[in-house]
DNA sequence: TACTTGACACGAACGCTGTTCGTCTCTAAA
DNA sequence: TTTAGAGACGAACAGCGTTCGTGTCAAGTA
């Protein structure tokens, strides 16, 4: 997303912008809270917290996914739109609801959205470069990019990389989606542990 | 960081760096490598693997924030360099040797290893800003920062937002590092358990 | 109705970016 | 002594975010 694109897009110049938003950061803001407010948000059931929350987090890294220039946005801001408060609301009030401190549960809002921007804006600069290199399928994009990898691993002498070298097959075997899922579940279960023994 | 400033710190001209590197993408991953090489490594010793695991995660954090545009290149890349694959031996070999299957140990390094980055490159954002802004004390800007959030929650409707309103300050209290702190133990206290009970 | 005010639109330009092309120089091998 | 080749580099291209000065047009006022 350029300035110029979205003026072209609406019929007009890149200045005409600079009338109703006085940063191409603040668009992106507006467009973070947009996206945000794509997320639909169920009646709070603090019985079911881990399960809200998980289902919360895989609908942010989704729409996140799919508006791509926004994730950079959303890294290090707090945003103030009416729908990110709203978002905000509900998390915190499940894990409060579900028995945390509020400090700690300040906390682990906020790393568990450092975690979902992370890895969506990593997958953001995945897709460019796919884009980039003129690939339009993920998987081929995906091949090519870690066969590139595993290639230049295998070649490695094994007696100064005995632990790379031996498990070249488990170190590309997940994709991208199984790897996100696998550190949420380990921050899921990990607050959980903290809730049961404080 | 611009190929026009390094080349001026070298005295040529932007076209001369061309001669060594076919991109710019290819310096920042030739200078990340070279990062991660000031990363001292302990001789590994399974049984303080959690130690030695977040030692080395702090260290590369430290590192990665001291040389901050390097950060983003190192997000979606799987580096080729000696000294990466040294620190990727390094931190896979004692996750194998405290007892992780490989394939989850995969899934381990790369879930600690986006963490660290996502991190650094989130501070190296607001680093970038602060400069934007011409503040110089980081807890200046902070204070500025958080300041002006805490000032949109605090006048937020009670009835409509009755969690966020109520504990603004808890959601304030900690700063950066010891978010960090934090999303780290939970990561490596998550891996622990998941060795004790498999 | 005539005049003023203010919001919005926008062409042009500034200074910056990464990158490419063609030309030049200078060293090392034949 | 000649030649091949690597490196250096000025100039330029296309793009970027942003600003300035000017223009337009509708609403409010006298």
């Amino acid at each position: 997303m350029s300035m110029r694109r979205v003026a072209q897009e609406l019929d007009t110049g890149p200045a005409s912008l600079y009338a109703h938003v006085s940063s191409k950061e603040e668009l992106l803001e507006l467009v973070y809270d947009r996206v945000l407010g794509e997320i639909r948000l169920p009646e709070p059931d603090p019985a079911r917290w881990k399960e809200q929350l998980r289902a919360y987090a895989l609908e942010m890294h989704l729409v996140l996914g799919s508006h791509r220039d926004v994730a950079r946005a959303a890294l290090a801001t707090i945003p103030t739109g009416a729908n990110s408060v709203r978002a905000g609301e509900f998390v915190y009030r499940l894990l409060l609801e579900a028995g945390m401190a509020p400090r700690e549960a300040s906390l682990a809002m906020d790393r568990l959205i450092l975690y979902v921007i992370g890895d969506a804006y990593e997958g953001s600069l995945h897709h460019g470069r796919m884009r980039a290199a003129g690939i339009d399928d993920p998987g081929e994009y995906f091949e090519n990019f870690v066969g590139q990898i595993a290639a230049y691993y295998r070649a490695l002498p094994r007696d100064r990389f005995p632990y790379l070298t031996k498990h070249i097959d488990d170190l590309i075997a997940d994709d991208g989606e199984q790897r996100f899922y696998y550190g949420l579940d380990l921050f899921l279960d990990g607050l959980e542990a903290r809730l049961s023994k404080p």
